[in-house]
Parts: structure tokens; sequence; C-alpha cells
RNA sequence: CGGGGUGUAGCGCAGCCAGGUAGCGCACCUGAAUGGGGUUCAGGUGGUCGCCGGUUCAAAUCCGGCCACCCCGACCA
């Protein structure tokens, strides 16, 4: 390809609204263009890329038995009304009626069409195990799309579903799918970890995400350092240190006015936040439910989501709180009737804790459980943070950021269930199909490799995913003898089947050099007066800062052997 | 949806407060010189000032409404 004539050009200002490195470089490289909020086209640098990795992605699921079909992006909003994942979804679904009235939906995901397909096409246990994938373009209708080509409303993913008799055989498959995935990451030269994940609303026994630690990232990482734990915050388990407070004492009313918040109550108690009892109000599903954990830790709402079973859940209003006989700010489990409470278990683990008084300007003192109150749910609902101890290892627990590049799900017998998929088992009878669900979000993936490998000058491309494998730079061009050899070098490193960009453009060198560094191509060959001296061209790799001559004869052998040289590291199977 | 911000040429911005022929830099086109890390000079092309309405002799500028985009939060298989 010639740059002279590569549709996007380079920028030496970037748009304002991007504050993403990736977001900022793909502009600037002129790889993306923006249609409106989470909506961008990819021009032919990032479409080569993506290509690419899309590629590497097809190679690893037909290696690991998937086969490639294709589903439609289009599907009645009906299939998701049988699942009711329309509710799960709200209104992250686009959906719209066509000239018949009927509802339809633009596929946020494909479980549904997938498990409605197998329904029809897996009839018997010798159907199975199965795996089908394809690659595809999904809508969800996101908040609020962010960071460049992190988070969009309109994407491209690679969506795999399994079918098996049990949960042996989803184990198996969703095993052959964790090792594919890890396959994957490594020939893009992305550095993934695995983490626990919660499955969410579609429930399921277990779902792994893959991370990309970064500081730009929009999901908590709780991992610990010594035994490999890792799990996304919303899913992570701590051990949640014990407080005592001494033996049970009597309860005791004390007057504490204008105290409603943890924070003053504690202060004005002279007592540490772990020893008062926070209670937190929810709707879930509509239904006013009364949180109590202690004082000093936060409620995980996707544990609290779970433990309830609810689609919809978040905080009360001042209204509803009210309603409920609720003195905000002074709410207490005790004395509380009819109202469905649900506790976390460090309150049992804690004696002579403070407590609302459930009326204004009052606390109450010395409040054990479960003599003074009784919650319909005690579990971990806790929020664990970074600091507590390993719930494996009792190692000290740290925090990082990651952008999600994979998620992976034990979906069980949940959709097929509700959309009639099942299969005759052996003996004749009827039986759920067990699924699995495999996703991977391919410009997310192309975003998190850019936020993981770039330099101040631009992009570094891994040589498996880059644009082109060779950036061929000539200086000085109007001079023919530089002109000639530089069309030479280019043919010959194209008719040995070499991806090479050529710079063809009368620049100087530094525009050159520049625009190399921003396009980040993993090998540049410069040619100028200077090298054709010695009969020869410069070849510098993206990541090091200096170059080394090398004769023109024999140059594309050379070049070949460097590029299949880089290729190999990147692909060891797991 | 709550909070904050921005809309003026392809991109980055000034002009708006105090109404009076729409400007600068980059990019782009022409020419010349130069050139190993965004080179210089000269000449040029390009704009419904986000949209609709109001005030006014006159609106990018003042007033009202709307829209779009960005950031933080909430939300998120």
């Amino acid at each position: 390809m010639r740059i002279s004539k590569l549709f996007g050009k380079t920028r030496r200002e970037i748009p304002a609204e991007a504050d993403t490195t990736s977001h900022q470089l793909l502009l600037k490289a002129g790889m993306i263009h923006q249609i409106a909020a989470g909506v961008y086209a990819y021009l032919p640098l990032a479409w080569r890329s993506l290509r690419k990795i899309e590629n590497i992605i097809r190679e690893e699921m037909n290696e690991a038995g998937g086969q490639e079909m294709m589903m439609p992006a289009l599907q009645p909003l009906e299939l998701w009304q049988e699942t009711g994942r329309d509710q799960a979804f709200g209104k992250n679904l686009f959906t719209f009626s066509d000239r018949r009235d009927r509802q339809l939906t633009l596929g946020p995901t494909h479980e549904e069409v997938a498990t409605k397909i197998a329904s029809s096409t897996i009839q018997s246990y010798r159907d199975l195990p199965m795996m089908i994938y394809h690659i595809q373009t999904k809508f969800r209708d996101e908040l609020r799309p962010r960071a460049g080509l992190v988070r969009v409303r309109e994407f491209t993913m690679k969506d795999l579903y399994s079918f098996d008799i049990d949960e042996e055989g989803l184990d198996i498959s969703y095993n052959k799918m964790l090792r594919a995935y890890q396959n994957i990451y490594n020939r893009c030269g992305l550095p993934a970890l695995l983490i626990e994940a919660d499955s969410g609303a579609i429930g399921g026994k277990d779902s792994n995400e893959f991370m990309v630690i970064h500081e730009s990232g929009e999901d908590e990482v709780i991992y610990c350092p010594h035994c490999k734990y890792a799990a996304n915050a919303e899913k992570a388990q701590s051990i949640k240190d014990k407080i005592e407070n001494g033996k049970p004492l009597p309860i005791e009313e004390i007057a504490t006015p204008g105290m409603s918040s943890i924070e003053q109550v504690a202060s004005f108690l002279k007592v540490p936040h772990s020893q008062t009892l926070k209670a937190v109000f929810y709707s879930a599903d509509g239904e006013f439910t009364f949180v109590v954990i202690r004082g000093d830790i936060e409620v995980n709402e996707t544990k609290l989501k779970n433990v309830i079973g609810c689609t919809e859940l978040r905080l009360a209003t001042e209204t509803e709180t009210a309603a409920a006989g609720i003195t905000t700010g002074f709410a207490s489990p005790i004395g509380l009737n009819g109202i469905k409470t649900i506790a976390d278990d460090s309150i049992t683990t804690s004696t002579n804790l403070i407590a609302g008084g459930n009326k204004a300007d009052t606390h109450l003192k010395n409040v054990n459980y479960p003599r003074d109150f009784q919650a319909d749910i005690i579990t971990d609902i806790a929020l664990a943070r970074a600091g507590e101890s390993c719930p494996k290892c009792q190692g000290k627990l740290l925090s990082e950021t990651g952008i999600e590049v994979g998620h992976i799900f034990k979906l069980g017998t949940f959709l097929s269930q509700k959309l009639g998929a099942m299969f005759i088992d052996p003996e004749g009878n009827s039986q759920p199909i067990f699924m699995g669900s495999y996703g991977i979000g391919i410009g997310r993936l192309l975003a998190a490799l850019i936020e993981n490998s770039h330099d101040d000058k631009g992009i570094i491309w891994p040589m498996s995913v880059t644009p082109y494998q060779v950036h061929l730079c000539p200086l000085y061009r109007d001079n023919s003898n530089i002109e000639e050899m530089a069309e030479n070098i280019y043919n010959d490193l194209k008719s040995q089947e070499i991806e090479v960009i050529f710079d063809d453009r009368n620049e100087s060198p530094g525009v050159k050099f520049n625009d190399a560094d921003l396009l980040g191509i993993p090998l540049r060959i410069t040619i100028s007066p200077r090298t054709l001296e010695k009969n020869s061209v410069e070849v510098k790799w993206r990541t090091e800062k200096k170059a080394h001559l090398i004769p023109l004869e024999g140059l594309t052998v050379k070049v070949k052997e460097l590029i299949s040289r880089s290729l190999s590291e990147l692909s060891n199977p797991v």
C-alpha cells in the first residue's frame, strides 16, 4: 500500500473529544472515524488489524472444535420475552417496530437465537457435544459509550455457544474454550488475566473474564499476589476481620441529635466505623428491601441482586423509604415488621454494635445479632476491598482496574429450558441441553492492545495483528536513484507476500519518521543516499531505538526471516 | 437519568463580556529552496458560526427553546 493513496490521514492534532490513549492514537493515526456516540467507522488500517484479530480468533475456535456460521442481527423481541432477558437488558436493547407493528430488536448477543436454532437441530445425545459460533455485529444502547472503541453501541463480537448433555460435558467444553481464549491473547501479544466473574442475570455456575490490567479500564479487579486468586470486584470474596467488642451487653437507647451518618455517629460516640451498623434501602423489582451491613463495609449490589434474585435493583427513593415507615438516618432493623431484611454476615461476628433507634436523633447501643433482631437472609453481600484477606490463602488482597477483553459463562440449562432446547438421552428421556456462552469483543480487543502497547510517539503493534508488517521509508525520494531503488524494494517485498506500507510521499525525514512511529508498524526500512552508499538499507524495530544496516542483496529473504521469527515468538499454544 | 463541559473551515483554537464585512495555526492546492526526527518562504482553496425562533436598522455575539458530542457518576452478559 502506498501512503499517498491510503484512505485515512495521520493528524498532528487530535480531536478534543478523545482523552483515552487508544482513542487518541486511533484518531491520530487515521484509523477510525466517529459517526455518533459509540458508533465508529473503521478505516483501512484499523480494518486490516481487526480482520487479523478475527482470523486468529477464527483459527482458535475452529481448532477447539467450533463451527462457524452466521446468525442474524435482526431478531424478534418475542424471543427475548420468552427468556425474560428483555427485562434483564432493559433499555440496552435497541428495539423498534416493523411495518406490521411487530417488535424487533437488534441483537446485543445471540444466546436466544443460538438456543432456538439448537432446539430444532439437536435432538439426540448423539448430536452432542456441539459448538457453534459466529463473528458478527452486536448492538447495545449503552447509557454512556466511552473511551473510543472500549465501550461502543455497535461492535463486532465473536460469540460461541456450546451444547452438552450434562454438567461434566459442559466443564469439558468450557475448559476447551478457556484454553482457546488464552491462545488468542497470547497470539495477539496481549497479557490477559483470567479472573472469576459474576455470571449476571442469566445465572449459571461459573463465569470467567479475561482482563487486561490497565489504568483506563472500567472494571475493578481484586487479586491476591500470593495465590493468584483474582476476581472482578462484583464477585470477589474476602475474609472480613472479626471485630470483638466484648461480651454482649444490654441494649441501651442514646441520644444522637443530628447524627444521621455513620461518619457522624462514629465520631460522636468515639467508636470505629466497624462498631456501627449500616442500613441501606433498596427497591428490588419494586419491593422495598432493608439491607444491613457493618458500618465500615460497602454493599456489593451485584451480590445483593443475586441473593434476592431480582432483575432491577436500585437505591430506594426518600419517598419510598418514608412510606415504609423508616426514619432516614436513624433506621434500625430492630422492631422492623413486614419488610424484607437482608444482612451481611459481617454483623454476626461483631458484638455490641451501634444501630439506629428508628426515631429521629436516637441510636441504640449494644445491638447484637441474633439477640435483638433477625434477618430474612444472612449471607455475604459485602464489597471486597484491597487490604482485606484473600479467601484462599489469607494473603493481602490488592486492587487494579482492567479492561474486560473476554467473558465466558457456564449457562447450564436456564435458557434451554425456557426455549425448549431438549435432547433425548440414551434411556429415551427428554433432557435440557447444558449450554455455555463465550464472547470476545474484537474492537475492544484492538483498543486494549493499543492501551497496552504504545509509547509517546504512537502505537507499537505486535507482528501478528499489525495492519502491515513493514514500513518502507525512502528519504529524498525526488532523488531518482532513491526513487527507483525504493520502488524495486517495494515490489520485491510484495512479491514475497510481505505486507508492506510504502511511504511514497515527498515529505521531509522528520514527517516520515514521526508518521512511521505513530502508525507503529513493527519493522521500518529506511533507504537514503547514506544507506545506498553502502549498498544497504536501515532496518529498525519499532520497539528499539537503534537501526542496523542490512545489505540490499538478499534483503527480502532477511526481512521474511525477521517477520517469521517475530511471529513465532507470539505463538506458543496452551 | 443526575452533575460538569463543549459546539465557529477536515483538525486545534481566537472572536462573544461591550452587536457593525468571520480570523489564526495545522492540514489541503501552486511555486521555489531545503531536507536523517513534525524545514522555510511566497501565493491560494475552503465556513448555512450546531438547529429553530425572538429582540434589533443590523446577531457568531443578546434572549428563549431544542439538538449533538465529551467527561464524572449511576448503569452494564
